[in-house]
DNA sequence: CCCTTATTCAAGTGTTAGCTTTATCAAGAA
DNA sequence: TTCTTGATAAAGCTAACACTTGAATAAGGG
């Protein structure tokens, strides 16, 4: 569970880079495979430009990679950095639900001994 | 997969709820229980009004529920709506790793191939 | 009834995020 | 080289967000 300041920096990033709607669908659009800035602009009624920034933003957080082929710079979905994100949320997740069953199992005891 | 608008509503706030780290400190601290507004301010630099608001926010994307005793107004996580999310990024974080897999099999054919 | 505690509402301020337009850069193709 | 395509940089606008202060509400306790 210890995590490096730049490892604490990447995870706030990515929370920041999820919040955004069209972040979201590029991410979804990635998952099927890689994509260029034009690709993936083509479905958004925003202009190119605003996608570059939104990848850039991903790629800040970590959360995809670039290559080159000629001008084109394909997006690359990072799982890894997505299962950081995930691995945060279950942490707390997880030990919400145990704080849960520990409580029904007192309010069981009680009910049992009444 | 199939999600109302209200579900997607909520999730969509969920996400951008997560995206405050005060709110995330908050979420974490609830994990071992429930808390009222002012014991979840006592950590913050910021005044109790400000927590509130979080906690709104928190509320609004179905993150938190809250109970009444006296004055107090305890807050409670909802591990539930947690997994929601958990559960979208995992969509697509798996897709991504299913797509990988298929390129790395690919790759491997063209080698053994030569 | 006042008085305290817990919380929220309302209004205002400073900062930041998302977007646009314009201009620039990088890498081939003609 | 010039032309085209793909992408980024820079600058400016606007709306949303996190936060504050000050006032109001709700529920008991003395």
């Amino acid at each position: 569970m210890a995590r490096t300041p730049e490892e604490h920096d990447r995870l706030d990033r990515a929370f920041a880079a999820l919040a955004d709607p069209v972040r979201r669908a590029i991410i979804a659009r990635l998952s099927t495979g890689p994509a260029t800035v034009n690709e993936l602009a083509e479905p958004f009624p925003i202009t190119v430009q605003a996608v570059s920034q939104h990848v850039q933003v991903l790629e800040q957080a970590g959360l995809v990679t670039r290559t080159r082929q000629a001008q084109r710079r394909p997006v690359h979905l990072d799982p890894a950095a997505l299962e950081a994100v995930t691995a945060w949320i279950d942490t707390y997740r997880l030990q919400a639900e145990r704080s849960y069953r520990r409580l029904d199992a007192v309010l069981e005891k009680l009910k049992e001994e009444q």
